[in-house]
DNA sequence: ACATAGAGGTGAACTAGTTTACCATGTTAG
DNA sequence: CTAACATGGTAAACTAGTTCACCTCTATGT
């Protein structure tokens, strides 16, 4: 592909063939045929016998318009089919009404019910709320290219979503910076000052240490997800304190980095019992890493919860329907992301407040914890 | 709100608030204060001292520019930081550059890893040839207000990609008829004719069969998504003509209808051994269906496979780290979205062949599947 | 030497809306 | 009875690009 070009702005795909110009022939833009001509608000007000500022006025509602003049437009507006251009709209208007959920380039990000629940949430409440939603990955080259800017200057978007980022992923600041409407969903950037919503993941994390405390146990492993991620910080914070107050000091022996993925879920199970063969419970970072773990520890012949309970974090959809199905903490994320959509909406209306909300979560008890076997 | 209007066409918050127009004082459009004005193709032509139509041409890569020019234009460009906004550009090009995923209402349905999968596919692929990706859930409301030819008709779109959708839903036949760029994605309408991608569901379900009759099997259920889709029709034919073939003529109490759903899985795997106690596999239109039906059956006190083997169909991620693992068929759901995305974005440059592709499927064999116990 | 073709660039018209400044009326107050 | 004001509507300017018809050179062919 025609990949040598220098000149960043036009995208790939823009440059015209070699050669004369030769678009195809049923060309209906500037200055061509009046052929396949869509109807305009010139034509409506035409036919309706009244100035295009009046039709504009009718479909925005304006109360200037008379009730006998609107109903005499949109009469003419409903028996010609007249759909306004959204196009001409947005570039006159001040908003184009449309959002983009910008996200990490973890390939398949989407297929991850984590990050599906977010998003379910957000596109139900932006299209309530008469908002389109883009969807954009936030690949290495989409940064350097400054695509994530562009969405603004370029007048995409008038806000931004963000979800799965931590503090590797600078480029946020650049919104921020410049006061292009964005809000964090899930995460947390003290540093940043970023505008978020968030689940309680403090709360989620003590309901947990209690509960198996409660069941007996003291040797608890952690797989953490990100150090990176202040909520997932949050739990590593949450899970010492409560292992000092145990009695036990967890060093890093106690506590792995499974990436947030079942595959180093499963190997971070395996290094945890390498060190602690006494180990009686996990407790991992997201529920994906939970079944990783339960996944080895089954195959290596122990029993979960017989030998080993294991509890997530997130209550992801077939969290319930595995065997034995997993205890965790539900994070409400379906609502989470209603709650962002909410919120970045009166952002970018001109509501000029900090955003910080957090929803609250709690533990659902099912098959994979019980009683420690021993001490 | 203000839910009382009759008048359909402007979305629910067009409506300027009643009594005289009071937006937010630092408008920045048409007519009003210069102050915060973003650059535009007049200043860069001015700069640069030249024609906006030869900024124009620079920008779209025109050969008829000089490279003397063209590196005169870009300087300017690059020294102020200009970027052309894209709304000014899709509303006298052609092109918005824009295509929408259109799927069911069903609520959460991003989070489905099948969905995401392919959603997946088609946002990066569209992101490599410069398009950007909107999602809409297609709601009975949003189908009643016709917001599926809206994408089209308001200029919002150049082309939709249609998932999870079947014979109930013949609003796609608006768009066809309208011949509105539009592909399905993994679904086939033979009635309707539509444009699609799909992966190859016989010979995935031919596999299954041959696999299972391989280790012995006979008395096979089958758990079916859906009869209003083609493709799990496909699956129901082959399971039919098979059972057929091994001597067993598979009447309604053999095929029970799952929904595509982990909850109803486990429930059709419960009929299923109520009429047939002595089953000894299942075969399950899709993998959260399979999984449904392994929880119900090891929660019965039985073992699989010991008991009871268990075949799924689309190998979402997660299959492989349940317990056991799950035998699956493996369709190619990203590399179809990657596809899908080349031959619309083909189809919107007027390349108007019938689009009906196939992907091979294969069957990936795990641990949810062992020999016949008995016949 | 002169017509012609082509290259490179330009002004104006076009895409389709919104908003403002202004202009007739009609009504009310003094 | 007239000045002041409110109402309803309009023309034109504005959003920011693309493209077409045309113009001016220069190079080439005969």
């Amino acid at each position: 592909m025609a990949e040598s070009r220098t000149n960043p702005l036009p995208s790939p795909e823009d440059a015209p063939p070699p050669g004369p110009d030769r678009r195809p022939a049923a060309r209906r833009g500037a200055g061509g045929g009046k052929k396949t001509k869509r109807t305009s608000i010139r034509q409506i007000a035409q036919l309706a016998g009244v100035s295009v500022a009046t039709v504009s006025m009718v479909l925005n509602n304006n109360p200037k318009i008379t009730e006998a003049t609107r109903r005499k437009v949109n009469r003419v507006i409903s028996d010609v089919g007249y759909r306004p251009n959204r196009l001409a709209q947005s570039l006159s208007g001040q908003y184009t009404r449309v959002l983009a959920v910008l996200m990490p380039t973890l390939r398949h990000a989407v297929a991850d019910p984590y990050f599906g629940e977010l998003i379910s949430g957000i596109c139900d409440r932006a299209a309530k709320r008469g908002h389109k939603v883009m969807l954009e990955h936030a690949k290495p080259e989409f940064i350097k290219q400054n695509q994530h800017l562009e969405l603004f200057e370029r007048r995409f978007v008038d806000g931004v979503f963000c979800i799965g980022f931590n503090d590797k992923h600078p480029f946020l600041t650049d919104i921020h910076q410049r006061d292009f409407p964005m809000i964090a969903v899930n995460n947390v950037f003290p540093d940043w000052g970023l505008d978020h919503v968030v689940c309680d993941y403090r709360s989620g994390a003590e309901q947990v240490m209690t509960y198996l405390r409660q069941l007996g146990h003291r040797k608890i492993g952690l797989i953490y997800g990100s150090l990176d991620a202040y909520t997932a910080r949050t739990i590593v914070d949450v899970y010492r304190q409560r292992m000092h107050d145990a009695g036990v000091e967890a060093d890093d022996t106690w506590m792995i980095d499974g990436h947030f993925t079942e595959e180093h879920g499963a190997d971070a199970a395996r290094r945890l019992l390498e060190h602690h063969p006494d180990l009686t419970a996990i407790f991992a970072g997201n529920d994906k890493m939970a079944l990783g773990s339960m996944h080895y520890i089954t195959h290596q012949g122990k029993a979960v919860p017989g030998d080993v309970s294991i509890v997530g974090f997130d209550d992801i959809p077939h969290t319930a329907f595995v065997t034995p199905a997993l205890t965790t903490v539900h994070t409400p994320l379906y609502e989470l992301g209603v709650l962002a959509a909410d919120r970045l909406i009166e952002r970018i209306r001109g509501k000029a407040r900090k955003i910080a909300d957090v929803l609250p979560t709690h533990l659902v008890l099912r098959e994979s914890t019980s009683l420690a076997a021993r001490d």
